[in-house]
DNA sequence: AAGGCGGGGAG
DNA sequence: CTCCCAGCCTT
């Protein structure tokens, strides 16, 4: 049997029922797939509802605030992508008349939609013969045909590509798509493959030669930065606090968090009281500081790992931009603030 | 070609 | 701990 019959066979059996998939309407294809970049099923999953529900339409999700929906993002992480979302919302239903492309190049074209994004809408929404490449291809492809070149280098990419073009199935590319990615996902997984029960597993090549766990082949990223973070935290006596925005290119880009000190290492209080940036924050010596927590909290990322300590600062100088404590839960901000306001936040505040 | 960009789950 | 997830953008 050929691959594609394989492969399909087995998904039309075995997928699973998710809400994308009672759907052709670009938008929601679109929503999902920038959403799911990066990211588990499970986890966006929750987001993918709370979005169609709030955003039923392009429309809507266009006239829409970029600081709502970065607010409704907060917690899937990759922040551009949901600043991206929302300016291409604006040009598809300002400058579109809220059609999206029906082609992979217009798509690809479309600000935060890639290669593989263009391919998924175009082989889902139209049908059209391009192969999707994601985490889950490049697995079931170097397994399979056993292709140890690197799935993040320039001839990685370029050869699983072709590869994967070459077995798609043209009659149905949305099936086929959606089908080696559900297979990819469910059953050829990173660590213990199904391989016993595979349909491939008389013509799997890594199997037949001992390199599952092998393949497929990455090469290493640089490793994580560690970086001291001090936020301080306000005015709590006068129930206000200060936010400040995220700018720039940074981690957060567009999210809120309080005014922060980073420094080289883990900082006394001593040291914070003689910071020159602390200084120029306080040009009262009228306050009182106390410091949240002495183990700072490790907020992990991908890429840098952030040594955090809260200082409370208590002051009834309340400055011009300071926000009442119970409007903080209102603006966007990443989940290490998140984490603080829920143990530190009452209850009803929240 | 390489680096930056989140957060969470699995083993 | 490490690895990976329905990747994309910038330099």
């Amino acid at each position: 049997m050929v691959f594609s019959n394989r492969l399909t066979q087995w998904y039309l059996q075995r997928k699973r029922d998710l809400p994308w998939r009672k759907t052709k309407d670009p938008y929601r294809i679109w929503l999902s797939e920038i959403m799911l970049q990066q990211t588990r099923i499970e986890q966006g999953l929750p987001y993918y509802n709370k979005f169609t529900q709030a955003y039923p339409t392009v429309f809507d999700l266009a006239k829409a605030p970029l600081e709502e929906v970065l607010k409704l993002w907060q917690g899937l992480g990759y922040y551009s992508r949901a600043r991206n979302l929302h300016e291409t919302a604006n040009f598809v239903a300002n400058d579109l008349g809220g059609h999206f492309p029906d082609n992979y190049k217009g798509l690809k074209a479309l600000k935060g939609v890639g290669d593989y994004t263009a391919s998924a809408i175009a082989s889902i929404c139209y049908n059209e013969p391009v192969a999707v490449v994601d985490g889950n291809v490049y697995r079931v492809l170097s397994r399979i045909f056993e292709i140890s070149t690197p799935i993040n280098s320039t001839a990685g990419i370029k050869e699983f590509k072709a590869l994967a073009q070459e077995l798609l199935d043209h009659k149905d590319p949305s099936t086929f798509n959606q089908a080696i990615m559900e297979f990819g996902a469910l059953h050829c997984k990173p660590q213990n493959p199904l391989c016993d029960t595979c349909p491939f597993n008389d013509m799997c090549l890594a199997l037949k030669n001992d390199r599952i766990k092998n393949l497929p082949v990455k090469l290493k990223k640089a490793r994580v930065r560690k970086r001291y973070f001090n936020y301080l935290v306000f005015d709590l006596k006068d129930e206000k606090t200060i936010l400040e925005k995220r700018e720039g290119k940074g981690i957060w880009n567009g999210l809120y968090q309080f005014p922060l000190i980073e420094t080289e290492g883990l900082l006394e209080e001593e040291e914070l009281l003689n910071h020159q940036e602390f200084q120029n924050m306080l040009d009262s010596s009228l306050f009182e500081l106390e410091l949240h927590n002495e183990n700072p909290v490790v907020h992990k990322l991908s890429h840098q790992h952030l040594y955090t300590r809260f200082w409370k600062i208590y002051t009834h100088e309340v400055a011009e931009e300071a926000i009442p404590l119970k409007k903080v839960t209102d603006y966007p901000v990443p989940v290490l603030i998140e984490n603080f306001l829920n143990e530190y936040l009452p209850d009803d505040y929240k």
